[in-house]
DNA sequence: ACCTAGTAGTTGCTTTTGTAACTAACAACA
DNA sequence: TGTTGTTAGTTACAAAAGCAACTACTAGGT
């Protein structure tokens, strides 16, 4: 029988990220599904937009690694919020541009306080030398 | 167009958080799902009293942070795997002491030599002192 | 005993996600 | 031109998650 006692849950790398993420994340998409009825998805796109400018549906899934028909269906939910705008590109008319409105920007540099806040809060916990530990450790976890 | 270039997404560490956790989290669920067909809150409860002996549902949604619906049905479902076996307690009928049996003793065990290897190969590419610093900080984020 | 309140777990219904098939557009080339 | 292959994005259907109402049970009064 192999060493079941030898093996932790709590010491297992992607149960730990996942309880760390699904806390915090939860925690903050309270802020913005309540403010705006967001989705994550929503969000994720919103901030897309709002943090690197325009890029299509695609630019977006690459980025965020996300698959094309969630992005799909935030991206129709942004728009019927009047969050954004979709233009077909004329050099090729598969793709369309995604644009903020002035709403849509209003909703994010908003939302982006709130971020501000919320991160603040969960860094103060920490030295700035752990933080960037993590960070340079979670986006080398993300790409492995 | 207009770029709020004072905050960046890849320093949100919920953002970054889920990042990593999906990507880590995905690779490995796909072992699990293609050996023995199970979802994540499947592999969760079956982690659970696995690594920490019989207990009732409500432990389990107590001690992962599940939902009880949730962990109800991943309940049913590793029972009609024969995976574990439900147990009504003589003191009190509302609970059931969930145990595994054999079958799902032994998936456990073929799956904890999964998940050490998996882990593994994650954090060899940290030195000792990072990956003691991450888990520290993920099970703090994960109480805050 | 009876009533009320609370708990463990399930079920039904709605929302969200995942997967695959689809449309529309482009590109390369015979 | 027609054919084949590819890409951006949508849609339809199935699987899964979320939420609220429900059953069955226990506990604490009165």
């Amino acid at each position: 029988m192999t060493q079941d006692d030898t093996f932790e849950l709590q010491g297992f790398t992607p149960y730990l990220l996942n309880q760390a993420a699904e806390a915090t994340g939860s925690r903050f998409q309270s802020i913005y599904k309540s403010k705006y009825g967001m989705l994550r998805t929503e969000w994720r796109v919103l901030f897309h937009l709002g943090c690197y400018g325009d890029m299509t549906a695609k630019d977006v899934c690459d980025r965020a690694g996300l698959h094309k028909t969630k992005v799909s269906r935030a991206v129709s939910a942004l728009a019927q919020k009047r969050f954004l705008e979709r233009h077909e590109l004329p050099e090729d008319r598969r793709h369309e541009r995604l644009t903020l409105t002035r709403a849509g920007r209003r909703a994010f540099e908003d939302l982006v306080e709130d971020a501000q806040n919320f991160d603040q809060q969960l860094i103060e916990h920490f030295s700035e030398g752990e933080i960037d530990t993590l960070r340079l450790m979670l986006k080398k976890l993300a790409e492995l």
